[in-house]
RNA sequence: GGCGGCAUAGCCAAGCGGUAAGGCAAGGGUUUGCAAAACCCUCAUACCCCGGUUCGAAUCCGGGUGCCGCCUCCA
């Protein structure tokens, strides 16, 4: 049984999609007007563990995730300036040239930390035509309106508008410090289509039947999901800060649209990073990017280790520290993971990935593998996943082959890299480093110790490490 | 001001009424010419504080205190 937490009814629910085995995932994937930092790709991370274990229990995931590539302002409230267009002009290219060098950015660094590709990824740009095509829908119901900058959508004629938030609605009103675009009706109402500003050209506008224009922010989701995934969906995903605004405003201009409710039976959100002096942001400090963790000598994996290490709806404390610690974890699991493979004959140490541990282990494995299960399926308990897969790593009760059968059932979960790992290659070393080792192992066969540890000092000051290995072997690694 | 969440060892973290998972760090030991690795062992009478419910509470309830997030650009 599969339980995974929904905003809606704000509890872990059995998980049923619509039509079983398939399940339709809709993920809101990024803006690309800049790089993603850590926080950001700790949901997509979130994400790919969804979708890994709802493969696991069975089901065939059709997963879509669109890009921003134009329409998202940088005030939600329908005012400010195009980020892409920001963007543009920051780095004096053209917005289209902004969003094809940050999405692919984007997909290197999931890529890089393991993340499964999306069966399809949609540009915004893209589903003009639909976009243009559900706010005509929308108008025919009645609950749009024109102001001089756009066309918007009337949050009053939606009853059920902020029901999934819980949002307050008369507090907003009262505690609003938001500048209110002129005319507005309600607080909470939003733009559909917003149109071309008179005063200067857009780099990225189409033509519409309200005149000239881009659409809002939230229509590209609502727009593209049904385009892909029909017109009632499984699952959604997010972070928690689209929880009050973004995905308030789908539920609503995607059930106005259609009639249908709900129009997503799963709401997922995962929660923030956070720095020790507030949440990771891309302004302001502590924009920390995943090629800054690469600079710093971290596997990227180790970085997905780390985030693995806390529950998704918790937040995590993001620190170099802490980031260190998971290194260190998972350079541990990587090389028992390593040892493992090397008690076995050559034939065997292939990781059967995707093997269930039950084949031919089942009397040996004991119940490890039906606990790691249990733990993803516990809303995606992955620490406590993760903490089953070391116990039973530890575990003198077992053979070797039946720890790596565990490996290879949790790896396809995990996406750690598991099913990959190698032996340590002997470092790339300069001829003259390579000669002081060779010197060095002939001074210990002969057992002239003093002459032994004078070339490992040598070594050292060349920044070389040695380390000795059975049967008369050594290993030279940069320190 | 409104809404929501969290407080468990030096650090991260699980725990969802039945007597504290796991990782990192630390300490001790075995082994090794040295070093590293490996292996073994140790590491919260205790879960922010005060009350209450219960045979029994880290877990439920009430009241404090402290952090954090959202409502403003965020994933």
């Amino acid at each position: 049984m599969f339980k995974l937490y929904n905003t809606l009814t704000r509890a872990k629910d059995e998980f049923a999609p619509i039509a079983a085995p398939a399940v339709g995932l809709y993920t809101c994937g990024p803006t690309v007007y800049n790089f993603a930092h850590i926080g950001n790709l700790r949901t997509y991370v979130f994400e790919d563990v969804l979708r890994r274990a709802l493969a696991r229990f069975g089901f065939k995931v059709k997963h879509v995730m669109n890009i921003t590539d134009v329409g998202h302002l940088t005030s939600d409230a329908d005012t400010g300036e195009d980020k892409m267009e920001l963007g543009a002009r920051r780095e004096g290219k053209t917005a289209w040239d902004i969003a094809r060098f940050y999405t692919e950015a984007f997909t290197a660094d999931c890529r890089r930390l393991n993340v499964l590709a999306p069966d399809v990824v949609c540009k915004a740009t893209d589903h003009i035509p639909e976009m243009i095509a559900l706010v005509r829908r929308l108008e025919e119901k009645g609950v749009t309106y024109r102001l001089a900058d756009g066309i918007y959508f009337d949050t009053s004629k939606f009853p059920a508008y902020g029901a999934m938030a819980r949002l307050d609605i008369d507090g907003l009103e009262a505690g609003a410090r938001v500048e209110m675009v002129e005319g507005k009706r309600n607080p909470t109402d939003f733009a559909l289509w917003k149109f071309s500003p008179k005063d200067k050209q857009r780099q990225m506008e189409w033509d519409a039947p309200w005149g000239r224009g881009f659409p809002g922010w939230h229509i590209e989701c609502s727009a593209m999901s049904m385009k892909h995934l029909g017109e009632q969906i499984d699952i959604h995903c997010g972070a928690v800060d689209h929880i009050a605004v973004h995905h308030t405003n789908e539920i609503a201009q995607s059930e106005a649209a259609t009639g249908k409710s709900p129009w997503v039976r799963w709401w997922v959100h995962g929660e923030f990073l956070v720095l020790d002096k507030g949440k990771m942001a891309k302004s302001g400090g502590g924009f920390i990017t995943l090629d800054a963790v690469i600079k710093k000598g971290f596997d990227p994996l180790a970085y997905r280790y780390f985030l693995l290490q806390a529950h998704y709806r918790s937040q995590l404390m993001f620190s170099w520290e802490g980031l260190e610690a998971a290194a260190n974890g998972y350079r541990n699991l990587r090389e028992t993971v390593l040892g493992l493979k090397e008690q076995l004959p050559v034939a065997s140490s292939q990781l059967p990935v995707g093997k269930p541990a039950t084949d031919n282990c089942q009397l040996t494995t004991g119940n490890y593998g039906e606990r790691f299960d249990d733990a993803v399926a516990d809303d995606l308990n992955m620490p406590r996943a993760l903490g089953t897969l070391w116990e039973a790593l530890k575990d003198g009760g077992l053979s070797a082959a039946a720890k790596l059968a565990l490996v290879a059932h949790a790896e396809p979960v995990l996406g750690l890299g598991l099913d990959r790992v190698e032996a340590e290659k002997p470092a790339e070393v300069p001829a003259d480093v390579a000669e002081l080792a060779e010197r060095r192992a002939a001074a210990r066969k002969s057992k002239d110790f003093a002459a032994a540890d004078v070339l490992r000092k040598e070594l050292a000051a060349k920044g070389y490490e040695v380390e000795d290995r059975p049967g008369g072997k050594w290993l030279v690694k940069r320190k």
